[in-house]
RNA sequence: GGUCCGUUCGUCUAGGGGUUAGGACACCAGAUUUUCAUUCUGGUAACACGGGUUCGAUUCCCGUACGGACUACCA
């Protein structure tokens, strides 16, 4: 067998689709597990579209998701150039081949005469493509034309473009390492441009000698390229490469998380999750997009999520580091229906991951938060309020929002805990609270709990009943992580104040 | 319209000629947590439909329906 080689081929066009994180995910693991080469090539034969900086965010983001790349631009490797727009000779000497043996053409056809014959076609009611091997015989091509009218044209610098000559009435056979056999005749196969007027291929042309210039052993791509796939199997064959062509591997779609359809940018924004791996600013719109980095998503998430939309490994294991995955993972395991995209599932992955971090790690993004927010605090303390939000939260930045009052003395108060709980046993009990804390020369959760039992003992009250009222009063919520931890990291003086505010607030909540 | 691909709980899926059709997310309930979250336990919930083949089909075959992709000098 030969050695694996696998690409991942995206344009820059803009970011990159959560989607293709994905096919880069899958390809990235079979050249792992395969002890295999993983190559990024940048197709970018469409100067129309190109966008700047696509390109590095491309390169970016799959550095973000641990998606290691062996070959590429940046990389370098035994078969560079691996921008599709520095190879462009190649693609003009290979579509020359294609021409003297007869498998090309030359195309004169203006876009009026096209859009002439497409109007043609759709009177006569035919379902016919426009450009096939019925209609190129009445268009301006070098089939119709003299060698000589040919040159001359040529000669003259019109415009021109190169088509396949598909075969008449010929049964293609793909192999499909996960749909299985997938066969069309040649009938419904148009006539497709391999190179266009600008001097650059198309996409096919490109992909093809590419491909088998690179030695890639397997092509795992979207469905979407299904359909031209056939077309692919025709190029190889013309070019005379048949036995060395690739495995072809189309992948499930990502479908919107409601209804039908393609996974697009539109829907993450109506649902509000993210569709970029990283922060996009769109260079044309100027549209701002917030990554899955910046909304929180720990990479190995978002992989394992990923991983798990449209594979798994037959067994009851859920969490998979990338290791794990690529042990795991089989091209033979893909399904073959579209999956919805399920944030909520994300969610859960992540938070999964997050509880596994250590709580120093997890004090680097409190304390980066904290930097935002203006706040010193020290490693210790930032350590101390992570293990203790560790296991509520689902985002880093969790860690801050949902632990404000750590740092800053509430403003404001839950109302429906002041309404059911701030009575005159918990003004009694708090006040007298106050007090005691103060009196105290050590401080910790400890000795506040102790503390406060003796105080509800002496005024016969029970602990119980007071204490929604004493969290309420020192964090301003109704819930949150154990009180008395929460007094011995903002210290005596701090609960004294607090306290002393608090009860001067919500005297009047008293009935 | 045409071509191709697909269809198991709401979602991701396992399974496969005879199963109580399994797991996970979500949801609901109970327990624990004197709060909230976590955790634990339990629960609701699926083989698109119609024909075959077969002793037997959710599983194999053929249709139908539905859905999707593609149908550019875009990838």
């Amino acid at each position: 067998m030969k050695d694996v080689r696998v690409r991942f081929a995206p344009s820059p066009t803009g970011a990159l689709h959560i989607g293709g994180v994905r096919t880069a995910l899958y390809n990235f693991l079979l050249a792992r597990q395969q002890g295999g080469t993983m190559i990024l090539r940048i197709e970018d034969t469409d100067q129309n579209r190109y966008v700047p900086g696509a390109e590095e965010y491309i390169m970016e983001s799959l550095d973000w998701a641990g998606i290691k790349i062996d070959e590429g631009v940046r990389e370098g490797g035994p078969y560079a150039p691996y921008r599709q727009s520095e190879r462009k000779h190649l693609y003009q000497q290979h579509a020359q081949q294609l021409l003297s043996s007869g498998h090309a053409y030359y195309a004169f056809d203006t876009e009026q005469e096209i859009e002439a014959l497409r109007e043609r076609q759709k009177a006569a009611g035919s379902d016919q493509q426009q450009y096939s091997s019925v209609t190129r015989t009445v268009m301006r091509n070098s089939l119709t034309l003299s060698a000589e009218e040919t040159k001359k044209l040529l000669d003259s610098g019109v415009n021109y473009v190169i088509r396949f000559k598909i075969p008449e009435n010929e049964t293609v056979v793909l192999n499909d390492l996960i749909r299985g056999e997938v066969s069309v005749n040649t009938t419904q196969l148009d006539d497709k441009v391999l190179m266009k007027s600008d001097g650059m291929p198309t996409y096919h042309l490109a992909n093809v000698v590419d491909d088998y210039l690179m030695k890639i052993s397997h092509v795992i791509r979207g469905e979407e390229w299904l359909p031209s796939a056939p077309l692919h199997v025709l190029l190889y064959k013309a070019f005379g490469w048949e036995k060395d062509m690739p495995r072809f591997a189309h992948l499930p779609l990502l479908l919107k998380p409601d209804g039908n359809g393609k996974l697009s940018k539109r829907d993450a924004d109506r649902m509000g999750f993210p569709i970029f791996p990283l922060n996009w600013a769109d260079p044309k719109t100027g549209e701002q997009s917030t990554g899955y980095k910046e909304s929180g998503y720990l990479p190995e998430a978002l992989i394992n999520f990923l991983a798990f939309l449209g594979w798994n490994p037959g067994t009851e294991q859920e969490i998979f580091s990338m290791d794990e995955l690529i042990r795991a993972f089989s091209i033979e395991r893909i399904g073959k229906a579209g999956a919805k995209f399920d944030i909520q599932k994300a969610q859960w992955f992540n938070q999964q991951y997050l509880r596994t971090k250590t709580n120093q790690e997890l004090a680097a993004f409190l304390l980066e938060q904290l930097k935002l927010e203006n706040i010193s605090c020290t490693q210790e303390k930032a350590e101390k309020i992570c293990a203790l939000m560790k296991e509520r939260i689902t985002f880093p930045q969790e860690l801050w929002e949902h632990g404000k009052f750590f740092f800053r003395t509430p403003e404001s108060f839950d109302e429906s805990v002041v309404t059911k709980k701030w009575n005159d046993d918990a003004v009694k009990v708090i006040t007298a609270y106050r007090d005691a804390v103060e009196r105290l020369s050590a401080f910790d959760a400890g000795i506040a709990k102790e503390t406060l039992e003796q105080v509800t003992a002496s005024l016969q009250i029970g602990t119980g009943k007071i204490l929604q009222a004493l969290r309420v009063a020192l964090s301003g919520l109704g819930g949150g992580p154990d009180l008395m931890m929460i007094m011995e990291i903002i210290g005596k003086d701090e609960v004294v104040s607090r306290l002393t505010f608090a009860l001067k607030n919500l005297k009047q909540k008293v009935s």
